[in-house]
RNA sequence: GGUCGCAUAGCUCAGCUGGAUAGAGCACCUGCCUUCUAAGCAGGCGGUCCCAGGUUCGAAUCCUGGUGCGAUCACCA
């Protein structure tokens, strides 16, 4: 039987016996640091139903419980609050219950599935800082949704048409001189980057131009040449036009190329891919069972909305008076199409900013309307903006931070502060350059993770990125540090001997019961889509085997029996600091 | 203007369903490497938890109102 339903059922037999009332539930909450105990049960909140003085309450109901069960040791009362004080056979039982450190905290999958999108990029620019926060939150929850028993596939869709794909066509047509990736050196994303930023100059200077000969700065802005062209490429792109679809091929091709190498280099990965182009007229179909269901009402013009005033919103547009489809409209289609090609998923979550909250209130409100029955089981991922200290990063401006740039500065600094220490001399090339990529993305997807994604994070690339504290190379450190002390076990087996009692140091104790939240914190950041819980765990468990490790000798141990312990307990924190990481996409090193 | 989100130490952030004296890291100051990795440990300094009311035995947490910042409210994506 579980403790909080063991304590419980004697805490209501203590009252109803001394004082004959009836306790409908019992709060408990961990001891704090202050006081002695391991669990405290609040009496302020039964004194509804017991009367009498909170003080002998807990006098009462302590000694109840000292006498009644097994785990429970010692008790003391303060004002309102009973402490309890568990045995060291509880926590050592409890350890020893664990069969296998690798998996614990991972619950097998069931059979429900959930589908996470994240990452969605468009095809005409790299990946930035912000797409590495979407990445990073979407990949995390995925594994954490894993470990918590869901079966999970990982989705991104691809805004591969579209305005902003027939700018950099445009200016490299225009300007690129036959430009290659290979040509160039460039990677492909970077390379039609650098064209959209060259179209959007252009298209800058043509507007000021117009304003200069007297056009209204509205009119000029719409009747911009470069402007009308690229509209003009979009139609064509839509007509099938062969030399444009060509053109357009290419270049994709040369983004995929690129993107690929930047999700490779961050550690993400997909289950499926969709792209817009195939999905973009998807959902038209859906207007007039929508109309039919009256979810949907048509217009004297013939366009098509969704009327929900009732539930305080507005009315929105599923389809123009010309017959085509808006964005909405697309994200309703492309919803039915995944649980059709994977029938088994029973909801799905959406990893995009929160500037589209709006936007996905009214989609999964639509999708309920429509009555399929995972619209129950919608969520966006919503997150704050990355900001730098001169505000909104615009690609337009060039004034992003790059995802690769930012990868290879924070793999430089951890390069440079490994050589400072030089504990790793007597690696290899290539054992070097693979812990700097795991150290210096360690403390970056830490750094991003830790903080709960509804809020902004302001991102100051002159300040660089800790290594010390509440970091990722902080807990990657005594991940190696516990890697250190099981080696040194491993040489120093010593046979079986005779087994002594084991007396719990209070580190000891503290440590097992941080590793026995593990589980449950696991299901929270799950229920809650919340890497942030993870990261917070871990950092605790660390610090907490951090005073451990300084205070407390190892192989200096009494006796071979608590050095077996002692070795084992940091056997256990080893392993859930790794299983922590990864359900944060951040890998640990053996040695740095 | 309507709606949504955020506001905690100089800075970056925790704070679970309301609970004891609000916690970490960075920065600053003091100690600790001939003993298991000092990217560490032990300690010090630092707070009108945005403001004002309310609910409660008890509020950073819940409710109402206000202030500030951000987002959004297109036949754009």
């Amino acid at each position: 039987m579980n403790l909080h339903t063991n304590l419980t059922k004697h805490i209501k037999e203590a009252v109803s016996q001394n004082y004959g009332a009836t306790l409908e539930t019992i709060e408990f909450q961990a001891t704090r640091k202050d006081f002695e105990g391991d669990v405290t049960v609040v009496i302020f909140s039964m004194l509804r139903t017991v009367k009498g003085n909170p003080v002998q309450i807990g006098e009462t109901i302590g000694a109840y419980l000292v006498e009644h069960v097994a785990e429970v040791s010692k008790y003391n009362v303060v004002k309102g609050f009973l402490n309890v004080v568990l045995s060291d056979a509880y926590y050592l039982d409890f350890f020893r219950s664990i069969q296998d450190f690798g998996t614990y905290g991972r619950v097998p999958p069931g059979k429900d599935a959930m589908m996470v999108e994240y990452a969605s990029p468009n095809t005409n620019k790299p990946l930035h800082l912000g797409h590495v926060r979407n990445v990073l939150l979407g990949y995390s929850v995925a594994e954490i949704l894993k470990a918590s028993g869901k079966k999970v596939y990982k989705t991104q869709i691809i805004n591969d048409r579209g305005i902003h794909i027939c700018k950099s066509m445009l200016a490299w047509q225009r300007f690129g001189n036959g430009e290659t990736p290979e040509s160039s050196g460039l990677k492909g994303d970077t390379l039609v980057g650098k064209y959209y930023v060259r179209f959007d100059k252009e298209y800058k200077a043509e507007i000021n131009k117009l304003i200069e000969k007297g056009t209204p700065e509205k009119e000029a802005k719409a009747k911009a040449p470069i402007l009308i062209e690229a509209q003009e490429m979009l139609r064509k792109w839509e007509a099938g036009d062969p030399e444009v679809v060509a053109l357009w091929k290419k270049m994709n091709g040369w983004v995929y190329d690129g993107f690929d190498a930047t999700y490779e280099n961050i550690g993400v990965d997909f289950d499926k891919n969709y792209y817009e182009s195939d999905t973009y007229l998807l959902g038209k179909d859906f207007i007039e069972t929508g109309l039919k269901k009256g979810v949907f009402e048509k217009d004297p013009d013939g366009s098509v909305w969704c009327d929900l005033t009732d539930e305080g919103l507005d009315r929105k547009i599923v389809l123009r008076s010309d017959g085509t489809a808006v964005y909405m409209t697309q994200d309703i289609g492309t919803a039915i199409q995944r649980v059709k090609d994977f029938p088994d998923v029973k909801g799905m979550i959406y990893t995009v900013g929160n500037e589209q909250d709006y936007h996905f209130k009214v989609l999964f409100l639509i999708l309920k309307k429509l009555g399929f029955s995972w619209a129950e089981n919608l969520y966006h991922l919503s997150y704050g903006m990355v900001d730098l200290p001169s505000g909104k990063m615009k690609s337009r401006e060039g004034t992003v931070v790059d995802a690769d740039d930012l990868i290879e500065d924070m793999v430089t600094t951890a390069k440079e502060i490994s050589e400072e220490l030089g504990k790793i001399d007597d690696f290899s090339e290539k054992e070097k350059n693979q812990l700097y990529k795991t150290i210096g993305l360690g403390a970056l997807k830490y750094y991003i993770l830790k903080v709960d994604p509804k809020k902004r994070i302001l991102f100051n690339p002159e300040e660089s990125v800790d290594f010390q504290g509440n970091t990722g190379p902080f807990i990657q450190y005594t991940y190696a540090r516990i890697q250190s002390i099981l080696r040194k076990a491993a040489e120093n087996a010593t046979q079986d001997q005779e087994e002594e009692a084991i007396q719990l140091h209070p580190k000891e104790k503290e440590l097992i019961k941080i590793v026995q939240q593990f589980p449950e914190t696991v299901q929270l950041a799950a229920s809650n889509y919340s890497p942030a819980l993870v990261a917070n765990y871990t950092y605790d468990l660390v610090k907490e085997f951090n005073s451990f490790y300084q205070n407390v000798p190892i192989f200096g141990a009494e006796n071979p029996t608590e050095i077996g312990f002692r070795v084992a307990l940091c056997d256990a924190v080893g392993n859930v600091i790794k299983t922590a990481f990864s359900l944060l996409g951040i890998h640990v090193p053996d040695r740095m």
